[in-house]
DNA sequence: CTATCTATCCCTGAAAAACAGGATATTGAG
DNA sequence: CTCAATATCCTGTTTTTCAGGGATAGATAG
């Protein structure tokens, strides 16, 4: 029995692509594609497939998201995620979202059909370099609260303590508490380099 | 006499998206294709293609370097930039340096064939999207003087003043006018939304 | 040559953030 | 329930940034 696979890519060339290196792969079958998760979602509720490819970005909502609604709704559907960037916090996120896979989208037919084989009998699978990057960074062992997102996002905006303290509705010293603790988790010693890094990390 | 297109992409599901949607197009023929900048100067010494579809993101050097250089070797050929990346500071830095036309990778098979066909005739062309931002941003007509972006990197590698002053052999209160220039130039009131702006704009 | 741009330097005062100590509720998971 | 995490609030001091100014020298373009 093939293993049917589906893709939802905003990226109509990389669609076109994969289709025509699954094309000549035995034991796959091309079950269509999407390219938003609307249309993705919408898809699944006609047929199943075995195998989703997901890219992470997408034109309506994010495939990390997507990725933890189509698992809730359909567990036994396996998940791999697509993307161009190779970021722990974007393959951890996928991972935790119930993704079985990871591959970036230089990966060669052979990694991908890999991938696919791998993935489809309830393994994991993430790319050499994903890997790598999962490996070879024992960083990022730190969990923003809500409240302290809430703040970074705010500062990020270029509002004062003062302000952000009257648009929650605290006051600017609790503000600043969580200014210091942000400061804390990310190691850095002041604004200049929080929204740097923030920036970096996606969360802004 | 059909266009010979090349292309260079690190993204061997793009390469293979965009043969298999060439493909059954006429007028058309596949001159090859490069995965990164060093391999795709080698092919052009031997062979000369009318066309090359760029990707901005490679590996080795960036599209925009890359495209510079290849236009000076080679001025007859025509370049198409390729990406992601609906951004207005990429789009205007390829036509910058000799790219005659930019398409986003979500481009349909006919949207990229009537790129290559004005491109082949000497035109310029920029997908719909592309032409968009390039219009509905009126913004930007700033540009950085070269201690100013020496300036901001320090500031976002989270140096004070002072530091900045000692580590470029100034004084504090000059590092202070170049951090009001910045934040003038920017229209933004306070170093978080700076960083924040020049990560956007993938100054830092 | 003249005007503009760039880079340099200086001042004052106010506002904001960073730093260093706390403390007290609430909530949620074990 | 208990303990840890979270969110809230407080009082200081020191440092940095922000917002106005103004000034000089050199380079560059018209």
């Amino acid at each position: 029995m093939p293993i049917k696979i589906f893709i939802v890519d905003d990226h109509y060339m990389v669609i076109e692509g994969i289709r025509s290196l699954l094309q000549n792969e035995k034991g796959v079958e091309w079950a269509g594609h999407a390219t938003n998760a609307v249309s993705c979602l919408a898809f699944l509720q006609q047929h199943q497939p075995d195998v989703i490819l997901m890219d992470i970005n997408l034109p309506d909502k994010s495939g990390i998201d997507l990725c933890k609604e189509v698992k809730e709704m359909y567990p036994s559907i396996f998940i791999i995620g697509l993307s161009t960037f190779n970021q722990q916090s974007f393959i951890q996120k996928m991972m935790e979202n119930g993704a079985s896979g990871y591959v970036l989208k230089n990966a060669t037919s052979e990694e991908l059909m890999e991938a696919i084989n791998e993935v489809a009998k309830g393994k994991t699978y993430l790319s050499f370099e994903a890997s790598q990057t999962m490996r070879h960074k024992p960083e990022n062992n730190f969990v923003l609260t809500r409240r302290e997102k809430e703040v970074l996002t705010l500062i990020a905006d270029g509002m004062t303590n003062n302000e952000i303290a009257a648009k929650l509705f605290i006051g600017s010293t609790t503000v600043d508490t969580h200014r210091k603790n942000l400061l804390a988790k990310f190691e850095v010693k002041n604004t200049a380099s929080l929204i740097r890094m923030a920036a970096q990390k996606q969360l802004i």
